[in-house]
Order: C-alpha cells, then sequence, then structure tokens
DNA sequence: ATGAAAGCGCTAACAA
DNA sequence: TTGTTAGCGCTTTCAT
C-alpha cells in the first residue's frame, strides 16, 4: 500500500486541530455534519435543503476554524477558476491601470479575479503569458497589443476579448473599441475652427491599431480643410523622446502653430520643447494631447486632449468576457471619446 | 454507485481525442507511458529516471496535444501555488507600479506569480484582498500601506511582507524599507545650503509611515538650522489639492522661498500655485518633489527630487518572501535613495 | 434533511 | 527504467 507524504488525516481526533490550514472537513467535524453540509451550507445552495439550525452550527464552526475555502480544490473540482489574465503593454501609463481599475471592479462584482500581465516590451514578447501569469485562467482580455502579440495570446485556447484593437482580421470573441477616429477628428475641428493651419503631427512610433487610426483620421480631416497642411513627426511612446521630435517640428521653417500628439505624455515632451525655445504655449504654439492621463491636469497650462473612457473600457471588456463564459451573446461596444478643451490650445499668434 | 457529472473517462478509445483541455492522461496514451512518467518528464526530474528514447517521446506527445498542466491540481497536489499577492494602495501612482515590475520580475525568474491587489480607497478598507483576489497563494507582500489595512492582511496566515513601512510593531516576516528620512534629510541640506530660510512644508494628509518619517525627519533637519522656519501645509495626494495647499502656503506673509513636497505629484500642483500667482520657478520660488515619478521630469522645468528604487524595492521584498517560503533567513534591507537636483531648485532670490 | 462516495488532474512514494 | 496507487480539498449526485 503506497503511503503518501502525508499518511492520511484520518487518525486526527476530533478536537480538529490539524496542522495546517483547516479544511472543509475539519469544520465538518467540528459541526458534527458530513463534508458534504459544509459545502452546502458555504456555497449557499442550502435553503430548503438543510436545516437553519444546522446551517447556523455550520457556519459558526467555520468562522471558530477561520476556515477558508482552498481555492486550487476548488477550481479542480469545478473545471473553471473565476479568474481572467488582463494583458497591457505598460502599467506606468495610467490609461492601462485605469483600465484594469474597471476590468477588476466587474470581475469583483461578479466573484471573479483579474491577475495581470504587463507584456514586456523590452524583454521581447516572447516571453508565455499563460507560463508567467501562473494562474489557471478562464479567459484573457488584452489591450492595445500589437498583432504578433496578439498571436501568442490566441494560442491558449481561451476565451479573448481584445480592448483598443483592430477588430477586423483577429477573431476574438468580443472587441471593445474606443471611437479614436472621432476624437482625432475632434481634435482637428478643434484647432482648424481656431484659425491654425499649420499642423505638426507628433505620432507615437508604435504599430498598433489605435495609432494607426489616429494618424489616419487626422490627416483625414486635415486634408478636407483647404489650405491646411499637416507634417509628421514620429516620436517614441516617451517625454524624453518627445521633447527631441517637437523640437525638431518648432525649428521648421515655416512653424507650425500647432502640435498634435497621440498622447499625453508626448504632448509634455512636446510643451518642454516649446518652451525651451522660448515659445509660450498657448500663446504662440498650441498643444494637444490624447488620453486625458491624470499627466494632462498635473501640467502648466493644462492639456486640451481627448478622454478616454478607459475604466469604461476595462468594464466593458471584462463583461464580455463574463458573458462568453456564460454563454451569452458578447455585445461589442464601440465606445465614444470626448474633447477635453483646457489652457494648451487658442487661437494662433496673429501674424503667423 | 455514485456518477458524477463527467461520468468517467475511462471508456475513452486510445485515440485520445477528449472533448475538453488535454490532461497528462491524455498525454501518457499517446505516448505509451504512465502518468508518473509523463509527470517526471515534464517536470524535469527525469534523468536518470526513464530513458532519454522515452522522455523524447513524452515530450513529443505532450507537444503534438498542446497539453498545458492544470494549475489548480498542481497547486492541490503540491499545497503551494507559487504566487504570491501584491497589495498597493493605487496603481496610478507609477511608484507602485514599479514596485510591481520589480516584485514580477524576481517572481518570474523563480516561476512564481504576482496578483495584485490595489486597496479600494474609496470604497473603504473593508474589503477583503483574500477573497477579491480569487487566488490561492503563497504569501503576501505590502507596500506603504496604513496600519489598519494591514491588519486584515495578518489575518491571513500567510507569511507577510512589508514594504515602505514601519519597521516596529507588526511582525511582518520581513520588512523592506527605504532611507526616507535620509531622502527629506538630503532635500532640506540642499535647499538650506542654496541658502533658503523659509521653508514649507507641503505635507501629504495620509496616515501612513512613510509620510510621517518625511514630515519627521525634515522638520528635524531644519530644526538643527538656526534661523530657518518651517512652516506646514497638509494637502490630499492630488495635484488639484496640491494646488490649493501650495496657494495658500505661497500666500502667507513672508513668502516661503523653497515649498517642500512629500511627492512629485504635490509638486506638479506646488508648480502651478507657483506659476498661476506670478512666480517663476525655481528664480522665485524654488519646489521639491519626492519619489522621482516619471511626472518628475515631465515637468518644465524638470523637479528636484528624491529618486526612489520602486523596482528594487519590489524585488527585494518578493525575495525576502521567497526566502521565507523556502525556510531560509529572509534579510530586510534598508535601501538608500539619492536626491536628484534638477531645475526646480536654486538659490532663493536675493532680497528675500 | 443529511451522509456516503466519487473524482477533478496532478505528483510522489513505493513496487516491480 | 517504468507502472501502480493514493490522495491533495472540494462539489455534486445519489441514497438514505
Amino acid at each position: 500500500m503506497a503511503s503518501n507524504r502525508r499518511p492520511g488525516t484520518a487518525e486526527q481526533p476530533r478536537t480538529g486541530t490539524s496542522s495546517g490550514r483547516p479544511t472543509s472537513r475539519d469544520v465538518a467535524r467540528r459541526a458534527s455534519v458530513s463534508q458534504a453540509t459544509v459545502s452546502l451550507v458555504l456555497g449557499g445552495k442550502w435553503e430548503g435543503r438543510v436545516s437553519p439550525r444546522t446551517a447556523e452550527t455550520v457556519r459558526d464552526a467555520a468562522q471558530a476554524l477561520g476556515y477558508r475555502p482552498n481555492l486550487s480544490a476548488r477550481s479542480l473540482r469545478l473545471g473553471r477558476t473565476r479568474t481572467a489574465l488582463l494583458v497591457v503593454p505598460a502599467l506606468t501609463h495610467d490609461y492601462f491601470a485605469r483600465v484594469h481599475a474597471g476590468a477588476s471592479r466587474i470581475a469583483a462584482e461578479h466573484d471573479f479575479g483579474v491577475v495581470l500581465y504587463p507584456s514586456p516590451e523590452g524583454i521581447g514578447p516572447a516571453v508565455d503569458p499563460f507560463g508567467s501569469a501562473r494562474a489557471a485562467l478562464d479567459g484573457v482580455i488584452a489591450s492595445s497589443m500589437a498583432p504578433d502579440a496578439l498571436a501568442a495570446l490566441r494560442e491558449g485556447g481561451l476565451p479573448l476579448v481584445m480592448l483598443d484593437t483592430d477588430p477586423e482580421g483577429d477573431r476574438a470573441v468580443a472587441t471593445v473599441n474606443l471611437d479614436i477616429a472621432d476624437g482625432m477628428r475632434q481634435v482637428a475641428g478643434h484647432l482648424l475652427g481656431l484659425g491654425h493651419r499649420r499642423l505638426a503631427h507628433l505620432a507615437a512610433a508604435v504599430d498598433t491599431w489605435t495609432f494607426g487610426v489616429r494618424a489616419h483620421s487626422l490627416a483625414q480631416a486635415v486634408a478636407l480643410e483647404p489650405g491646411a497642411e499637416l507634417r509628421t513627426e514620429p516620436s517614441d511612446l516617451s517625454v524624453e523622446d518627445a521633447l527631441r521630435g517637437a523640437t525638431r517640428a518648432l525649428t521648421a521653417d515655416p512653424r507650425p502653430t500647432a502640435v498634435i500628439c497621440d498622447d499625453d505624455l508626448l504632448a509634455a515632451g512636446a510643451c518642454k520643447a516649446a518652451r525651451r525655445l522660448g515659445l509660450r504655449v498657448p500663446e504662440d504654439v498650441s498643444v494637444t494631447g490624447f488620453d486625458d492621463l491624470s499627466l494632462a491636469t498635473a501640467l502648466e497650462p493644462e492639456l486640451t486632449t481627448v478622454r478616454l473612457p478607459a475604466e469604461a473600457v476595462g468594464a466593458a471588456g471584462m463583461r464580455a468576457l463574463l458573458d462568453v463564459l456564460a454563454g451569452r451573446e458578447a455585445n461589442a461596444p464601440v465606445l465614444p471619446v470626448q474633447l477635453v478643451r483646457r489652457g494648451s490650445t487658442a487661437e494662433p499668434p496673429s501674424e503667423s
């Protein structure tokens, strides 16, 4: 007879003071009922099947022992883990922190957990998110990922909800998107309406759907305005590189009167560049951001930018995943975005 | 004979094409070996116990089936989950994002996972982190938490490593701290050395160890300098409230020549306040931050601030937890911090 | 209203 | 070198 490491808890006296964490059997013994009854009561599905008196006893015993169910065991038994993986490009960017908050909120409401996987950029995308997450997962939500990074995620065989990603081509079970194109249109409309005609686009040098749309939508909007011109300057997604890119843009001749940035981070760099060139924002040059990070209002002047409902995106993503897991149809909304006019934009200088 | 939901996979023909995810038994069947052999081979502890040829066969079978071990089952069997909970007050603050990055990096190196629990501030601290995390955990790392929030964490019965928290009183298995006091001393020394004598402290109105130390250490350093005086203005941890607090501080008579902020966020608010009052930074008033967030260099002028090795803190915390879990002694370092002098500080205006 | 028993997928001790 | 077997803690069916 093969004896395992732990030689069977059978001989334990009913005092129940077993060595490790108390199990449902400990609770059962203490309440003098069966394990099944404990499960029923603590699982909240006892009504009409267990007498209220017994239920009370069980709850007391659980309380007294400090019982907490073993989630591994439950997951194993149930075949589901009530846990989702949220994959984001970076956590330091507070858009993603807010997406996470939204997803977590909805998850918690449905007794789900969210584990985060900040896809390592520097280390290369070859890392296995499923292995690294080290959690048993029911589904995956991925935000703003590059196409090749998404490929790895689809391998998992788990339901995949994509956020802020090209809805075509990749068959996720659902895609929650932002109306990025409209956001950029609002930016262009705002600046053109103020009278700007020489525009610079400080464009994020990142190959994702969201930035592609920004570039395309902006170009289109400007093309529709006679006499307006647009120059594009690429930049890494960092203040430092944006400073360089914006400096190039602002030292062009003739100088643009407005710099449209793909991200608030870039806009911060643009503001720095302007100030270092002795230009005032917004009197000499207008600057716009995108995302409405907390950074946008930390700057002076505050950034005119496009507010993305990050929390709502995360929430909608989680809801979509829950729908799919429950066998329901997931709806894949496109969430509206809104221009927020603040201090960094104004009419162009009179003698442009 | 009680029949469960799934009526035993026994009758499955050896083709192995069972409905769900392949299990180690499927792999075993396909490789014509026992489940034990599969476990040995895939667990990497086969050398000298399984022939290389068989091992190869097993790996091929696993590959072909796309086998991925069921982590719930493994955790259940092993009694450990290789997962740690990281509790932070907020994710939008990029100090904590970096702590998470550090912890995750070390975790990954040891085949551990990290699940994040951003302790809900608004919703009240009553929420159960263990329940919400919905993961089976081996230990907990908590950063910069208020004492009462920590109490709940100690209930879990899991090893608890604290970061940036009062080392006295609460018996965590280890505490990783920053030399916050020294950081504040460096700030004070820097400003006093530049000639500042009227100082304002924009103090975070948050009851945690880290901010207590900042206040105390600053007060002490200033007290040591004859003729130097310090006024304290409390502020919530937001740019918006800092703007108000700094405005109060800067409209006092006589006006302070330097504003020392507990956090870069507050410093950003102070800079806004200064500018709105028509004061130049640093010519009219010096401003210092704390933490060296990415925000510090997004501003113009860039903030003089104290760099906290957030990544190292997270890494050290995870190492300490791993040590404890392995039965080793955990060492609890105090990590040094360093003043970074940038553009937001200068000598006080000549006629103060 | 309650209990007995089976089994989720895995690992490890032991037998062969 | 490989296979057999027990059992981690839980939920659920079926029997009582």
